[in-house]
RNA sequence: GCACGGAUGGCAGAGCAGCUAUGCAAGGGAUUGCAGAUCCCUGGACCCGGGUGCAAAUCCCGGUCCGUGCUCCA
């Protein structure tokens, strides 16, 4: 069964084949931290990272290099409006994504490169760049000239150099000041008084945007590599400037194997952007959903599809979230040590959600199965089955909700978890069960009234009691 | 305007030629004093108009509507 990936490029989906056997290197554009994460960050970062562990699972060895743009003209913004060091913005805001992105159980990259440990290795390439006379100095720096290698406009995005020169419209000589052509783009654009800069051949100043990916990209993973990825708007014009920098640079072609775009987040049918306005932070949403309910509904269709963000599509992501953490939990209590592998149901849907994942990362597909084998495994628990079948259940929930998919919290949070439950419960455990005593008393004697009136005020307590044929069970509400 | 996507049941959202997607919501049932949790069953859809095929939600042509990109953007 074949991996088959979506290439931007070639815009259809192809088998996956490695540029060296059983490895996988991949580079994904990160963000400007000029602002703390918003919800698409956490798209894209949670995209690459269902990627990544699909390709570890298929048993690649796997590279993935992401970065930080830590220098540019918002972060200088913001530090000029705070008056603080543009170091001091970037590190804020970078410890906000490590921060969110290890709640919604991001693994780490292998490399999280910096612009600002990246100037040699960019100033090596637009001097090469210059060389080749792909590049030329202006007043205000140094740009890329398209028109040295116009038969490289528009792979990602199908248009032409005539398309965008007429489409451009009024825009046309309004940006970059020393641009020849509008087209052309920024490689190192000189420091005005105030700016922080790096020296070069070419003055103080600092890398443009694109050129960073070039340098990180070769830096790390070499002259070509297998995937490059990032979210949908990023296509244009960025990553096309990637393509001119590093093709040019290298003088080769297909630098990058496949080009990989994840789909935006959208608010009202409109895509979550800062200049929209409409853009909500990580954690602010961790304020009403948990983190991993987030994820789950982040993940709730194929990476490449829009998702359209709202408050019902969170809540309804977080009792998914819930019914799968619980029925984990039951499980796990009842659960002895759990091997899957002879399962004939579990094999069908291993099958199954193999499939889809292979089928360009359709995590849609894989939560079907996941949801069926909670609803088996309800089933199961409800009929008393043996505790191996529900081993093996909970066995595979760890590989495939758990491992590939990210959706179970690791065994230290599930731990602390308990231990905090455990506690609350041994605080209250006392007078809940005196109380319940006395409902069971009550619900003898068939005084109704008073039985509710007493699982009211558990209620009150946040004490959530279930009957069941073995009598009442209680739990404390999170 | 140009380029690239998309339009599926009340909602979310797969499928992309033949076989029940799935979940939520709705209706019915099991269990229960009630509730909760859980399980079972039911109805309900493929934007419009043409075409190709034995067969089309799925392919082709023409519309309509929506989104993204063409400026910083995940």
């Amino acid at each position: 069964m074949a991996l088959r990936i979506y290439d931007t490029r070639s815009r259809m989906k192809k088998n996956f084949i490695p540029l060296v056997e059983g490895k996988v290197s991949i580079y994904v554009c990160g963000i400007t931290p000029y602002s703390p994460s918003h919800l698409g960050h956490a798209r894209q970062a949670i995209s690459f990272d269902i990627i990544t562990r699909w390709f570890r699972k298929l048993g690649f060895q796997v590279t993935y290099i992401t970065n930080f743009t830590d220098i540019d003209d918002k972060i200088i913004k913001v530090a000029l409006e705070e008056n603080i060091d543009f170091q001091e913005v970037s590190k804020r805001n970078i410890d906000n994504y490590f921060d969110v992105m290890d709640k919604l159980n991001v693994l780490r990259a292998d490399e999280y490169s910096k612009v600002t440990e990246t100037i040699p290795e960019i100033i090596d390439m637009i001097s090469i760049l210059m060389n080749k006379k792909h590049a030329y100095i202006a007043e205000d720096g140094v740009y890329f000239e398209i028109d040295t290698a116009p038969e490289k406009y528009g792979q990602l995005t199908g248009q032409t150099l005539e398309m965008v020169r007429s489409g451009a419209g009024g825009r046309v000589g309004q940006t970059g000041g020393g641009k020849r052509d509008h087209r052309d783009f920024a490689l190192w654009k000189n420091a005005k008084s105030g700016e922080p800069y790096w020296p070069s051949p070419w003055g103080n100043g600092r890398p443009g945007w694109h050129i960073e990916c070039s340098a990180m990209s070769l830096k790390h993973l070499g002259e070509t590599f297998d995937i490059h990825g990032g979210g949908r708007d990023l296509m244009f014009p960025h990553h096309e400037a990637e393509i001119f920098q590093s093709e040019c640079c290298l003088d080769r072609e297909n630098v990058v194997k496949y080009w990989l775009h994840n789909g935006m987040i959208n608010v009202d049918g409109e895509k979550m952007s800062k200049s929209l306005g409409n853009f909500t932070t990580i954690s602010e949403t961790f304020d009403s959903v948990k983190p991993l309910a987030l994820r789950y509904a982040l993940l709730n269709a194929p990476y490449r599809q829009p998702i359209e963000f709202n408050q019902s599509m969170l809540e309804e992501s977080q009792m998914h979230y819930n019914r799968l953490l619980n029925t984990y939990l039951e499980a796990a209590n009842i659960a002895t040590s759990g091997v899957w592998s002879k399962n004939i149901f579990l094999n069908s849907v291993t099958e199954r959600f193999t499939q889809g994942m292979n089928d360009d990362f359709n995590t849609r597909i894989a939560f079907v199965e996941v949801q069926s084998v909670i609803k088996k495994l309800q089933e199961l628990i409800s009929n008393g089955n043996k505790e191996d079948t529900i081993s093996a259940f909970l066995g595979w929930l760890d590989e495939f909700a758990g491992d590939v998919l990210g959706l179970i919290p690791g065994v230290d949070e599930l731990n602390t978890l308990a231990e905090e439950i455990d506690k609350k419960r041994n605080d209250i455990s006392v007078l809940v069960e005196e109380l319940l005593i006395q409902r069971q008393k009550a619900r003898e004697e068939k005084n109704w009234e008073y039985a509710d009136e007493i699982r009211d005020k558990l209620n009150s307590m946040n004490v959530i009691v279930e009957d069941s044929p073995q009598g009442p069970k209680w739990k404390i509400e999170d």
